[in-house]
DNA sequence: ACCGCCACTTGACGAAGATCAATGAGGGTG
DNA sequence: CACCCTCATTGATCTTCGTCAAGTGGCGGT
């Protein structure tokens, strides 16, 4: 795990990042004067719940899963974050503590921002703070869809709604890719990778076909029927 | 439900808000100038999911559950709040759009503050920007704690949990008054309220007894190890 | 005082999902 | 190529929780 400062091609990546869209090239540099890029292998614990937190994180490339431990090595994991995404922007405003442990499931590269510097700066730049406002949101909105959908939907209907998430398309069908293994993603939806198998099996009979990574749903419509009923509102 | 500007009895009340507090008074009324107060009876919606939210809110009297609809008249609750709290804070900087429906549960006093006054105001008052940022942040801990609770915790553990939320207490006895009804928080912790019955009487086995709304918890270090073994560290 | 309503509890049963175990399909390594 | 390791799937069984139903006690209204 290394430590470089940001290059210019690293730059060049964190414009489309959605927090920092928007924002001229000079002041981008300026903001992240002290932000660092690490490069972590795959299985790296980042940082555990409840250390302090004084920085915050960009993916460039990679995925990080954010998790949080049971007694033994359980992970039960609350989300997973690839490029273009911030992580525990939140936790340093806060009291200063991580809410859940990170760790990166592939090779990755990140952006590590300092709390006290971006602070100072955000305080000069309203735009930003609107920016950063809008994307904390954005996590919590999708916090309370999954608070919700836990409490009431069944593990066929949770797994609909992540595929459904995967795609742009409204209606008709659509072929989606698996970002990432289903162990991790039986984790994710908060069920046991054999319960995922099976919650594949009662989809196939709405028209979800699988092979490996790659996932065919013949009628978005009918999938987001399945989805909704007894289920919630999109 | 009716709409009254805000008194100098209200202003006294939202300085203890944790959100504004710190703020000169007539720095308060400054920002809360378009503010109203509106008293709503027992059971009133105030909104559905999805309505678009160009205000926010903060109880000063009386309980609001946050819920979302499942097909037909199921309900999940996934928060619940008392007075000093804030609620769609966020959803003002996001799309603009309320993530969840919200309810009285009891006759209620709430501030409104509308979106487009308060922004102008925000971006004079950079301290303001830090305690929202904040107040949203620990609602987002919130958030994840729940997850995390739902996807590895039993209902025992889960109403534990609760239950070691509502004392200050560290160690040794404790007598806590429950906040709401049960079948309130029955759905608040994602089960039936059926099983919240049962779930007590499970920790009545480690030493938690209850009459009515109020709860006797004998060993609070006792009960926190039963929450956390296979659950969650604080 | 009586009745009815509502919140809560308790019991019996069933369904959903977790757990345990076995098997097969790649993928890398000696 | 044989070997091993991990991931995924499938079947069998068990546990937990939801569902349905009945029963209790409190409280307000007539």
């Amino acid at each position: 795990m290394e430590s470089t400062p940001l290059s210019q091609a690293a730059l060049v990546q964190i414009r489309r990042v959605p927090l920092f869209a928007g924002l001229a090239p000079e002041a981008l540099g300026w903001l992240l004067e002290s932000a660092q890029v690490q490069s972590c292998p795959r299985d790296t614990v980042l940082f555990e719940a409840g250390d302090p937190a004084s920085q915050f994180y960009v993916v460039l490339d990679g995925r990080v899963e954010l998790f949080m431990r049971s007694a033994g090595t359980r992970r039960s994991v609350i989300d997973v974050l690839g490029p273009g995404e911030t992580f525990d922007v939140a936790a340093i405003f806060d009291v200063g503590r991580y809410p859940t442990g990170a760790r990166t499931v592939e090779d990755a590269e990140l952006v590590v921002v300092p709390r006290d510097s971006f602070v100072a700066r955000l305080s000069e730049n309203f735009d930003l703070v609107l920016s950063l406002m809008a994307s904390i949101s954005r996590h919590l909105r999708g916090l309370v869809r999954q608070v919700g959908e836990l409490k009431l939907k069944t593990t066929g209907q949770r797994l609909g709604s992540f595929l459904l998430g995967l795609t742009d398309a409204e209606t008709g069908h659509s072929t989606v890719r698996l970002p990432y293994d289903k162990r991790l993603l039986a984790s994710r939806l908060g069920m046991q990778p054999e319960s995922l198998s099976r919650a594949f099996g009662t989809l196939r009979e709405i028209g979800v076909h699988g092979e490996n990574d790659r996932v065919v749903i013949d009628d978005l419509t009918a999938l987001r029927t399945y989805c909704e009923e007894n289920g919630i509102p999109r």
